[in-house]
DNA sequence: AATGTGCACAACCGCAATTTG
DNA sequence: GCAAATTGCGGTTGTGCACAT
């Protein structure tokens, strides 16, 4: 009974990995390339798990990672997107070139989860509840709640409604979005002035193609654009039904929708999360 | 100097989604 | 259409280091 493992841990080395280790997995995926995780330790002479060579690879190894001294504009980035999409680190990690979700999970439990609760250490928060005195429950992501079973809190398919990460799964979206800065905030877009509008690829709905010029700017950022390039399910963000023609199009139903970020918000947040926003007025919202 | 405590981060685990045969 | 394999993700844990006592 119970569930099969993912490869058998006998004989495996485990815990921290060895020079010697990284530079056979480096060579073998620069000789071979990525994937078939599950077959490369045995290929490659390595004893360690498919899934421990893909995360040392992906978090570690992989070249372009950048490690440690957060920006400023990063963490702000961070900050925005995490209050937009929730514990999503994948999605956020996306739009921080170079970043792994690993370290952008780490950094805010353990940094930002701070500076968000007022300086209040979330391990102490959690040390309060907790018999433990070393090990620290985790923190309450946005839409979460802490008395629940841990496999419920597992992708949680309903948040709380204050400022609610909507997660779902359906139709695949990918946007590029423009960050419009508040004046005095950091992380300016080369696409902000006089570009305010939304650039939309859908697959699997009927989308407007991106144009040539489009894909252009996709192909061809530069490696600090921290503007938000978003990659994400469209009914795993309670998409609104009223809205997905036109988000196609790059224009709200009204032809308001600017891409800014209070546009995206109010669409990301959907009814409750920001009522007074100008294009959620007289909207009817359908959740699927 | 020894010990305790908190922090940061790498790594692991289990589940779900996706792909493959 | 189905089952198995693979991949991806988010939550959790282990461990080493720095600092305080």
């Amino acid at each position: 009974m119970g569930r099969k493992p993912c490869c058998p841990k006998e004989g495996l080395n485990r815990g921290a990995w060895t020079a010697m280790e990284d530079d056979i997995l480096v060579s073998y995926i620069e000789k071979h390339g990525e994937g078939k995780w599950g077959s490369l330790p045995k290929r490659a002479g390595l004893k360690r798990c498919g899934k421990s060579c893909r995360l040392r690879w992906l978090n570690y190894l992989r070249p372009g990672i950048k490690r440690g001294n957060i920006s400023d504009d990063e963490e702000e980035l961070i900050i925005r997107l995490h209050r937009l999409l929730g514990n999503r680190w994948s999605l956020i990690a996306g739009r921080l070139p170079g970043r792994t979700d690993n370290e952008i999970k780490n950094y805010w439990n353990t940094t930002l989860c701070k500076k968000m609760r007022g300086e209040v250490s979330c391990r102490s928060r959690e040390h309060q509840a907790s018999a433990s005195p070393k090990r620290r429950p985790f923190l309450e992501p946005i839409g979460t709640t802490s008395d629940a079973a841990p496999e419920a809190t597992a992708r949680r398919q309903s948040p709380e409604p204050e400022a609610s990460p909507v997660r779902t799964k359906a139709l695949r979206c990918t946007t590029r979005l423009p960050v419009v800065q508040p004046a005095g905030h950091g992380c300016p877009t080369k696409t902000e002035a006089g570009d305010d509008h939304i650039h939309a690829e859908q697959t699997g709905v009927k989308a407007a193609p991106a144009t040539e010029v489009q894909q252009e700017q996709r192909d061809y950022l530069p490696e600090d654009d921290l503007s938000l390039d978003l990659d994400f399910d469209m009914g795993e963000l309670g998409f609104l039904s009223p809205w997905r023609g036109a988000i196609a199009d790059g224009v709200a139903p009204d032809g308001q929708f600017g891409g800014g970020e209070a546009d995206l918000e109010a669409l990301l947040l959907g009814p409750g999360g920001d009522d007074d926003h100008p294009l959620l007025e007289d909207m009817e919202f359908a959740w699927f």
